[in-house]
DNA sequence: AGCGATGGAACCAAATTTGGACCAATTGCA
DNA sequence: TGCAATTGGTCCAAATTTGGTTCCATCGCT
């Protein structure tokens, strides 16, 4: 914290001082300083620090202490170290979206849009009006003539979800159905999309769609809370029977 | 160049005290750096990027370098290759945060509120360990404390519903809390704060918060759901009262 | 003197970067 | 239309960078 200009100075008066006031130089200090720093927000989640060598060099110290210090910060859980690349942060806010669907699994997804949607349903029950009911409906008249393509599905199930979204009139709740939506396309879920949806699978899908547009329009909050409830379970289900 | 050298000297220079310098070059300082740039707007959408090779020139680098950055930014949706022709930035972002905020009324804060909460809840009372409880626990204690300050309760009551996100250990629930409590946190909700969180009202509130905490506690998912929502709902009871 | 921490050097293995060559698609121009 | 230049797509091997490890000398302290 104190501002140093050089550690050779702050050597200096260490050993000619009585009672040394504190020790910043040493791998106790310094682990401290790189801790602060990482804690305080210096330094970005998954970003990489300088090389062990430069941060010897910048901190006018041995690559062995420097490595001391990493250590500690990696049993910390705090830095990530990959050998012939180099050490990451492994704490801290995300930078971005990019970031969260990094390290969310799509069971976490699931857990997730199970809140979201199923409070989608019940407003937009409330909500919904008679342009918006028809929306839906094309979306989902769509999505059914994408029985057998996964990519087609997956692009015309986000539809119908959006749609449905909207009907609530709530911005708030679409925008946030849209990030889902953004973590949903990422690299990891792509990977086993091919393996969920099967024909038969989008087939059941596509029954469970058509039966939550229906609650919707008779407007049974409750029928159309257990319907997209049992929608993700099931989505839940197929998912572990991939996973494990 | 002569430019990227002289930011460097200077950063160094400043971090020099606390944090050693950040890493602007390779891979990963080109991508956030054409990331920025992107976002920033310095590159005019729908257009095209100079070539692979210029790029590479130009930030004194490779082109295989470049080519990964470039791969990078495509799978971030932010920017499209076509081959033969260029890379074009591509235009499909969201609306920042900031607007959402401006066009989101507190009622409809507390429809999403109520759906995300609600699924908090539940999966910390399948998810939250001993430690868990006993950092909400803290919270709230901290929370009682603050009866008769508006600003310090808002405060407080955030870190207690974000402790509860966080004993569901699912980053990205946590993720979408913080970014509702962003939104929380804008202008027109705060006019409105000090009007609605009348001390018998905190109290209120704060008895509700100790009785989710107990049901939580004791593993009664449906005890706590019910517990949340009649908070919510009843937040958004005093919320109709102060503006119509 | 002895002990522990530090500094310094060399070497290894993994990962990245680099520079080059060639191909295919696109664009612009004659 | 057809040619030529430009651009991204791909592959490869050498060079460089980076963490992982070991060994030994030095410094500070008891």
């Amino acid at each position: 914290m104190a501002n140093l200009h050089s550690v050779r100075e702050a050597k200096r008066l260490v050993s000619f001082s009585t009672a040394p006031p504190r020790q910043n130089n040493g791998a106790d200090g310094l682990t401290t300083r790189l801790r602060r720093a990482i804690l305080a927000g210096h330094y970005t989640f998954k970003e990489r620090l300088p090389s062990e060598r430069q941060l010897a060099e910048h901190f006018n110290t041995s690559r062995g202490t420097v490595r001391k210090v990493l250590q500690r910060l990696t049993t910390m859980n705090l830095v990530e170290q990959r050998a012939g690349s180099g050490t990451y942060v492994r704490y801290g806010e995300f930078a971005d979206r990019i970031d969260i669907a990094d390290v969310t699994s799509p069971l976490e997804l699931i857990d997730v849009r199970l809140g979201i949607e199923l409070q989608i349903v019940r407003l937009a029950v409330t909500n919904a009006t008679v342009v918006d009911i028809e929306h839906i409906t094309r979306a989902l008249d769509q999505l059914e003539q994408c029985d057998h393509d996964p990519e087609r599905f997956t692009q015309a199930d986000s539809e119908f979800h959006l749609a449905l979204a909207e009907s609530t009139h709530n911005p708030l709740l679409v925008w946030l159905y849209q990030l889902l939506n953004e973590v949903r396309s990422h690299a990891q879920w792509r990977a086993m999309k091919d393996q969920i949806l099967t024909p038969e699978r989008i087939n059941r899908y596509n029954r469970q769609h058509r039966r939550l547009l229906a609650v919707i329009i008779s407007r049974d909050a409750d029928g159309a809370a257990k319907t997209i409830q049992q929608h993700l379970e099931q989505a839940r289900r197929d998912l572990r029977g991939v996973i494990g």
